[in-house]
DNA sequence: GTACTTGTTAAACT
DNA sequence: TAGTTTAACAAGTA
């Protein structure tokens, strides 16, 4: 699943490929994962993407056309895969060294630059989406994120804030994009083993020590996750089509039935606020 | 065939 | 009102 380590390593990668280029073409299939389609296709030939920015999850592309932005969200399987090459003669692209055929059958919007390179948004369930946006749009978005752990003035303060008055467990607390940008299902019960408190605590439950390890593995773990280029399990890809790396540094996340790295009892697999959750019974309290 | 998976949000609760 | 929980979404796997 693309979190913000995920997200971050297509970011770093896209701009170092696609910034700058002028696109020639779009194609898009008619789907919800394009909002307005007629507008996107038309209204980007001849335009270049000249930054990219991300606030949790979300990816913003912006552009050398006046209130004019491009938004995208991964969600659950979606990937965005820059190929700098043209395609074969049947129309497609074999990237044989990262085992990938391009584009592929969930593959919905090629956008081709002048200088004969495709980015691919391909997204098996189809819950992410790629879409114009203007400045005020993407304002109105980035004010739904809350604090993100890797950013520089994130503060112990501001976590102990969020857990001090709340009823809802630690799981759905972190996962809150609202309250805590980047976070997802990976990461969180990362960090929570990490911290060593059970994710299905109450969160005003927690001693300050505890919300100091929840402050500081969420930063250390997001950014050592960036460092390894994010965590590939199922469908996730890099936008040069490689996987990532941390799913070597998991300690609990799909691990269940595995012995724990650290104190050798098996970790379990639970459900908390609806979502499946790894614990060590032992190193968590 | 059925249950289950997840990021986000809208709706339904408290 | 605000916080919290639940269902829904898609399409694949077990």
């Amino acid at each position: 699943m693309p979190e913000l380590p995920e997200v971050e390593t297509v970011r770093r990668q896209l701009r170092r490929y696609i910034l700058q280029k002028p696109i020639k073409k779009v194609r898009a299939e008619v789907s919800k994962i394009i909002g307005n389609e007629e507008a996107f296709i038309r209204q980007l030939p001849g335009v270049s993407f000249t930054d990219i920015q991300r606030t949790g999850k979300l990816l913003i592309f912006r552009t050398n056309k006046p209130n004019t932005n491009v938004l995208c969200h991964l969600k659950m399987t979606g990937q965005l895969i820059f190929v700098d090459q043209e395609p074969k003669a049947g129309g497609g692209h074999s990237l044989t060294s990262v085992d990938l055929e391009l584009p592929h059958k969930h593959t919905h919007i090629d956008i081709i630059f002048k200088d004969g390179s495709h980015l691919y948004f391909s997204d098996m369930r189809k819950f992410g989406y790629m879409k114009l946006a203007s400045d005020d749009e993407v304002l109105r978005e980035q004010k739904k994120f809350g604090i993100e752990p890797i950013a520089p003035d994130f503060r112990y303060e501001d976590v102990a804030s969020l857990f001090a008055k709340r009823t809802t467990t630690v799981k759905a607390l972190l996962l809150n994009q609202k309250l805590v940008a980047g976070l997802g299902n990976i990461y969180v019960d990362e960090v929570c083993f990490k911290s060593g408190v059970r994710p299905d605590r109450i969160a005003s439950t927690l001693t300050s020590d505890e919300i100091k390890k929840i402050f500081k593995f969420s930063r250390e773990v997001l950014q050592h996750a960036v460092e390894v280029g994010g965590t590939t399990f199922y469908s996730f890809r890099r936008a040069d089509g490689k996987k990532g790396g941390y799913q070597n540094y998991l300690q609990v996340f799909q691990r269940d039935g595995q012995p724990c790295h650290t104190c050798g009892t098996t970790i379990i697999k639970t459900k908390v606020t609806g979502r499946g959750t790894h614990i060590c019974p032992k190193c968590q309290n």
